[in-house]
RNA sequence: GCCGGAAUAGCUCAAUUGGUAGAGCAACUGACUUGUAAUCAGUAGGUUGUGGGUUCAAGUCCUAUUUCCGGCACCA
């Protein structure tokens, strides 16, 4: 998908399209009040105080005439310069304007650009006129806070895209059709991965058998992968008391996003929003000696977040998680090997899945905030360094996120786009030298001293909810056969004739392992394919007399229309060589 | 949580200005016994998300509420 942002071309235009937008607004609701209209990455929007007057996208067509009409009469865009008197004089009759322009330094030069009767503030640059900007589709309005903060008022937000060409806005707007077809809650749906219930309670999705083979696949392959780097696995329980996130600093931070207190007796708990506090207490629970450094203890652990409601979306982000968690306990010296191995396994993790398309952020502390981070300067710039340091030195590209990171300490995240929806974190390494204190971790170093460890908290596959979400959208529900959870169907051409032979076929492939089931109904040929290859089995296997005699198999793979004549024990071969490199 | 939209059979969707709730697929029954993307016939399936209201009459209008969808805000 195409990132608008980023083309210097499609930027200008998708901008100046914004203008063409706030001009037939202005045309056609003449008391509309403006705040900004940028680029974005899918296009540009504008934000427009309309007043008691609601948009929907029903009134798209007659907006869309507008500024149809105003690109093909094609007035040229100018830039002028004012001075910021000047421009608070101009824009006298839009409070938001004269909100910006006085928040511009004082000497600035301020410019704006007119295209026939509409004039805008604006620092450009645009396109030479309007008529640049008429292959341009409206796509979505919606209510946004003004200047982003959820204390202010809402205006009305309206989205669009614009193209050089009829072409390529229309070759466009298809791929945000097959986009809608990628997305996980449909493939989950389709496919019997997951389901919600209004009596359990939204947010609260629930893998059915098709998912859940999905999900023991994912547990067993990361755990494997952690075994090999001499990880330790615990099962820890889902509540603890509310002391216990007092002391982490989690119930001043978060409180209102987890699930209330239970007071019983005169005990109080909560469900666990994350896991750091009972990692931190099995770290605890024995003297440690600097021999014993670095520690890591992972679990696969479910956690309860209260969700805003308008947050939650599918398996992607949901009320009840369940983490691919680990803390890692080390010396300071350590710090710069296990990050990078944590690195390391990021990469290694996402060439076995054929991810490629993500990216890395640095997610830094703001400064200036004094409420969300731990105060402590000398141990945020040491943090903050030593992550950008190891990060060079390992050289993959990042980009900076100030006021991104956790509350004690910088992180690491990697970023992914889903099929619909604004992206979101899919792996995360953080630096923490902060719970470490608080729970007052110690080990014993070399000269018999008393010294804290830090810790680096790490997700790799984040939540395995999330990374399920994902894989259905990148694969569009046809998984790898190692994931898949039917991987073989198999179809006697005649059930009188060569059901024996294929239930012989079913017992061995079960023996070796793998996933199959038997279509033993009495429907046409045409038909079990059909419904075989629209559920997306990766083997769709045809048993007649030639296969019985011969002891072969015929399949189809899918994504082929082609048929291939094995011998048995040869596809067995196959089946395992492709679950052995995951294809 | 906020702004807006939507909700009809298991699924995907119909239902003129308010006037008898339908179709395809799936399910079930029977017939057909099949060599690579839908065999034929029949049966059953609904208090139109839920609660109020307007009306002679409500899927349709009003209202409250729940859930979902698009964004915003949030995201340890």
């Amino acid at each position: 998908m195409i990132n608008i942002k980023e083309d210097e071309r499609l930027s200008v235009l998708n901008h100046s399209c914004a203008h063409l937008l706030a001009q037939a607004i202005k045309h056609l609701y003449p008391d509309a009040k403006f705040w900004v209209g940028p680029v974005i990455s899918e296009g540009f929007y504008y934000d427009i105080d309309l007043g008691d007057v609601t948009l929907t996208i029903e009134d798209f067509p007659k907006i869309e005439k507008e500024m149809k009409k105003l690109a093909k009469d094609g007035k040229r865009i100018y830039r002028k310069e004012i001075s910021k008197e000047e421009a608070l004089e101009m824009f006298k009759d839009d409070p938001y304007k004269i909100d910006l322009i006085n928040e511009m330094p004082k000497d600035e030069i301020i410019s704006c650009y007119s295209q026939g009767d509409f004039t805008d503030l604006c620092r450009g640059p645009h396109v030479d006129t309007v008529k640049e900007c008429k292959n341009f589709k409206l796509l979505k309005v919606s209510g946004a806070y003004y200047k982003g903060d959820s204390n202010n008022k809402v205006l009305q937000r309206i989205y669009g895209i614009c193209f050089d060409s009829k072409e390529e806005l229309e070759k466009h707007l298809a791929l945000l059709e097959e986009a809608k077809e990628r997305d996980h809650r449909k493939i989950g749906k389709d496919l019997d991965i997951y389901m919600t219930d209004d009596l359990v309670g939204k947010g609260l999705p629930m893998f059915l058998p098709n998912g859940y083979i999905i999900w023991q696949e994912l547990e067993n392959y990361i755990k494997q992968k952690e075994r090999l780097l001499n990880y330790s696995h615990v099962k820890t329980p889902c509540l603890g008391t509310t002391e216990l996130y007092k002391i982490s600093g989690h119930w001043d931070h978060y409180k209102d996003d987890m699930f209330p207190a239970m007071k019983l007796d005169n005990e109080e708990f909560v469900l666990r929003p994350m896991n750091c506090p009972h990692h931190m207490m099995i770290f605890k629970n024995k003297l440690r000696s600097y021999k014993d450094l670095p520690i890591k203890i992972g679990e696969i652990a479910p956690d309860f977040r209260f969700e805003a409601s308008g947050a939650l979306k599918g398996i992607e982000r949901t009320r009840h998680f369940c983490q691919n968690d680990a803390h890692l306990f080390v010396t300071l010296d350590q710090i710069k090997d296990q990050f990078k191995e944590v690195v390391d396994l990021i990469l290694e993790v996402y060439n076995d899945f054929n991810i490629t398309d993500y990216h890395f952020e640095l997610s830094l502390r703001d400064p200036k905030d004094k409420v969300k981070y731990y105060q402590d300067d000398k141990m945020w710039d040491e943090a903050e360094n030593m992550l950008r340091k190891v990060l060079n030195e390992i050289g993959i590209d990042y980009i900076e996120k100030i006021g991104e990171a956790a509350f004690y300490g910088p992180k690491l995240d990697v970023q992914i786009k889903p099929a619909v929806g604004n992206e979101v974190t899919l792996s995360t390494c953080q630096l923490d030298f902060c719970l470490p204190q608080k729970f007052d971790l110690t080990y014993i170093d070399k000269n018999g001293e008393k010294k804290t460890p830090v810790v680096i908290h790490r997700a790799i596959l984040g939540s395995l909810d999330r990374f399920i979400a994902y894989l259905l959208e990148e694969t569009k529900g046809a998984l790898p056969l190692w994931l898949s959870p039917l991987q073989v169907n198999v179809i006697p051409v005649n059930n009188t004739y060569h059901l024996d032979y294929s239930k012989k076929i079913v017992k061995l492939l079960k023996e070796n392992n793998i996933r199959v089931s038997l279509d033993d109904r009495d429907e046409k040929l045409g038909y079990k394919i059909r419904e075989s290859v629209t559920k997306k089995t990766p083997f769709t296997l045809v048993i007649g007399d030639k296969e019985k005699e011969n002891n072969e198999i015929t399949y189809r793979k899918y994504g082929s229309n082609d048929t291939t004549t094995i011998k048995l024990d040869e596809f067995i071969n196959i089946l395992n060589e492709m679950i052995k490199t995951k294809k």
